[in-house]
DNA sequence: AAATACCTTTTCATTTAGTGAAAAAGTCTT
DNA sequence: AAGACTTTTTCACTAAATGAAAAGGTATTT
């Protein structure tokens, strides 16, 4: 009940009581950085008995979720991802955004993004991108900060002032020289990004990569915003007319499809 | 032990022993008909009892594998969509196959599509389509008959001869009235798919769909296929050149990445 | 406003189903 | 061939999951 969620450390997680907690902690010990696991990796990540992970991750492989090579080594199973593709914010939103996204990335041949805000954080849904590479931070599913990327100072200037709040009263991380950590800096710079109409960052999470964004706003509500990165560090305003007009299109899209609301229910 | 993995019909499953097993289940019965459950729908489609699903998704609310709306409506959760995003065949596949795709369809303009096998179907990985829609049968996602589109039949001709024999025994469900049903005929088009280096399909899934695909070779073995699509039933001939081209270079490309091989371990 | 019908939540006596230490069996390494 | 790992199996123990039934909600109907 009164179950304190640990956040995933690699360090042994005690105290897991029902077995279904248990299970799912086993799928959570995955991570960009380990995406294939050992049974007694798994055993160690968790902190619980081998025994134990055996019969739960067979109990896992069984039910698809987790996917077992030659060598015996565990990883996230396709179904899971399955799943994750049947999720709201793919099915519904990536799905409506990408011809958007797509025409924006035509028009200026650079990584285009698009991020949500979860919890205090940005998560990025989508990247188009020309390049390979683009560091794993940028990876799709990749948890940002709010306050030191475009996209981030994008969804966080056109928030609910009491989630504004909430967020300049965390500590700032510093991620660069150029990050932003003072909040009355941060608060300055968001005024003027709404004023704008836009974000700009300069390697403020990342070194070389520069950025700008825009809200996706539906019934003035920001519920995405989209992002034109580079990592040569080349500015990038010309583009703000063709990000503008395509976040804007897409929030109008998101309205006409009364977007969010209980039209998608049965 | 010897359970029978029941397929996701919606008339109550039952006999399902385990804990986890029965919590997994849940998150079985979400679909893409069904993106969001009451308690009692779900009660219903998996055969648990009410109480023993109020417990179980309530355990994988907190675990976020589920969300609950105001409403108390339960829909699979975005902590779900981070796992996919983990999966090797997001992760690795597509991260690496993005430009190759985004390339393809800066050239023809028309949808492109990513597939690879799984079991006896293929499923899409990916798609980019500057137009919205496109049937729902076609999302990522998806899982798509091997013997009935361009991308299955792109991966099937390239097979295993034991894994064609084994879909070729299969019943081929006809989908339209250009389905090739015959395992003779089908078995005679893949023969030409090799000889040509990539498949045609002709409404054979979908009326009014024309597709050519191509397959992802990486040291001689099938990984993937590409596609383009589109909806009009326009001739896509003229990008073929461009699509072996794409497919060619990605398969290179994952040779180089050693993909698949064990160099991504620990 | 009372009745009907269907939902969600809580309770609790019952017992099933999960537990994990330890032993066995299987890998590599040196 | 011995050492240091793994993974798998076993089994006596009991913690933890179960689900019927009652209580509490929320609509919709009469």
């Amino acid at each position: 009940m009164t179950d304190v969620v640990l956040a995933s450390n690699d360090a042994p997680t005690t105290a897991t009581r029902s077995v279904t907690a248990r299970a799912l902690s086993i799928l959570g010990v995955f991570s960009m950085e380990r995406p294939s696991m050992t049974l007694s990796e798994i055993s160690r990540a968790t902190g619980l008995p081998v025994a134990t992970v055996y019969r739960l991750a067979g109990e896992l492989e069984e039910g698809r979720f987790l996917d077992r090579d030659e060598d015996g080594r565990y990883s996230l199973g396709l179904y899971l991802w399955e799943m994750g593709m049947l999720t709201p914010v793919h099915g519904r939103l990536r799905e409506i955004a990408m011809p958007f996204l797509l025409n924006l990335q035509y028009t200026c041949r650079e990584t285009v993004q698009l991020a949500v805000i979860d919890g205090v954080d940005a998560i990025y849904i989508e990247k188009l991108s020309m390049v390979e590479s683009a560091p794993v931070q940028s990876r799709i599913g990749a948890r940002i900060p709010l306050h030191a990327t475009g996209v981030g100072k994008a969804l966080l200037a056109f928030s609910d002032p009491t989630f504004v709040d909430t967020v300049l009263g965390m500590p700032l991380t510093r991620y660069t020289d150029d990050t932003t950590t003072s909040r009355h800096v941060l608060a300055k710079h968001l005024a003027q990004v709404v004023e704008d109409g836009f974000a700009r960052s300069r390697q403020e999470y990342l070194i070389g990569s520069t950025s700008i964004a825009a809200p996706v706003l539906v019934n003035g509500v920001v519920k995405a915003s989209i992002g034109i990165v580079n990592y040569e560090d080349t500015d990038l305003d010309e583009w703000a007319p063709a990000l503008l007009h395509a976040s804007k299109a897409l929030g109008t899209r998101l309205e006409e499809l009364r977007w969010g609301t209980k039209e998608e229910k049965k």
